[in-house]
DNA sequence: GACACTGTACTAGTTGACCAGCACAGTAAA
DNA sequence: TTTACTGTGCTGGTCAACTAGTACAGTGTC
């Protein structure tokens, strides 16, 4: 059963996201598992089913999960391998965030940060410095 | 001379606040430095000069400017020491944007496990809300 | 007081993220 | 073919972030 937090800052769609990649990478969820029908979970979590559609299409786009049109949506091959590295980058970003907030910055700010960093890194030509 | 890249997903202010930063952190502003009046940079980068106040007023909000009604903006007592661990911060992300690279996420993925790791740690009372 | 500077505060427009509503299209079984 | 499921695409509403416009208020010098 799945479960959403509805407050704001914390989109539904990351949640569905989030919890599918979980399952993926527990095992819980194996490589040809069929996912509920994007109507079938927007009925259970009471949200929209394009909300649901939002979700399952990041989750193709990472090749977590495979959709054909008319049959459903499942658990693609491969899939366990492509989640497990992203459960060691939510532990990276667990311990950024701890860093982030003893030197009392803001989520905005923490997330700035990471912005930066990812434009400044896009471009090894220059450094960003400006002064 | 400041200066600014114009693209979405950029904010002026971000960029007004990082500078200036940087320059504390190398020890080209030093405590009781005038910074340009809010007028005056706003001028400069042909913003409009309530951008440069919300970037200053983050700066005092984390105690590296000091602003006085009627007299200007002045580097704080201590700036350097605020700043440099924020420099150090940088590190990190910058750290974190080169794995989430390696693991192929987008800009948008790579902020969406921060701002989930954000959520999950704890919460003590509140992250100091700025606006 | 007049003036030229300084920061402050309120309001509004633009943009993008998120989510919902609804019509459309493919698949499979009766 | 019909029916009931599946995913897809378009459109619009709501909200927050960002920036701008404009008027207000404090400070210092003449």
């Amino acid at each position: 059963m799945f479960e959403l937090k509805r407050d704001r800052g914390n989109p539904v769609y990351l949640q569905i996201q989030a919890q599918i990649e979980r399952r993926i990478a527990s095992g819980a969820l194996c490589a040809g598992d069929v996912l509920p029908s994007v109507r079938t979970l927007a009925k259970q979590l009471r949200v929209n089913p394009n909300t649901v559609v939002r979700a399952y299409r990041e989750l193709e786009f990472r090749d977590l999960v495979e959709t054909r049109h008319g049959e459903g949506t499942f658990v693609a091959a491969g899939a366990e391998k492509q989640a497990q590295p992203r459960a060691l980058l939510a532990e990276r970003a667990r311990e950024f965030v701890h860093e982030a907030k003893e030197l009392g910055l803001t989520k905005e700010q923490a997330l700035a940060a990471v912005k930066s960093a990812w434009r400044s890194s896009g471009k090894p030509g220059k450094s960003g410095q400006v002064a």
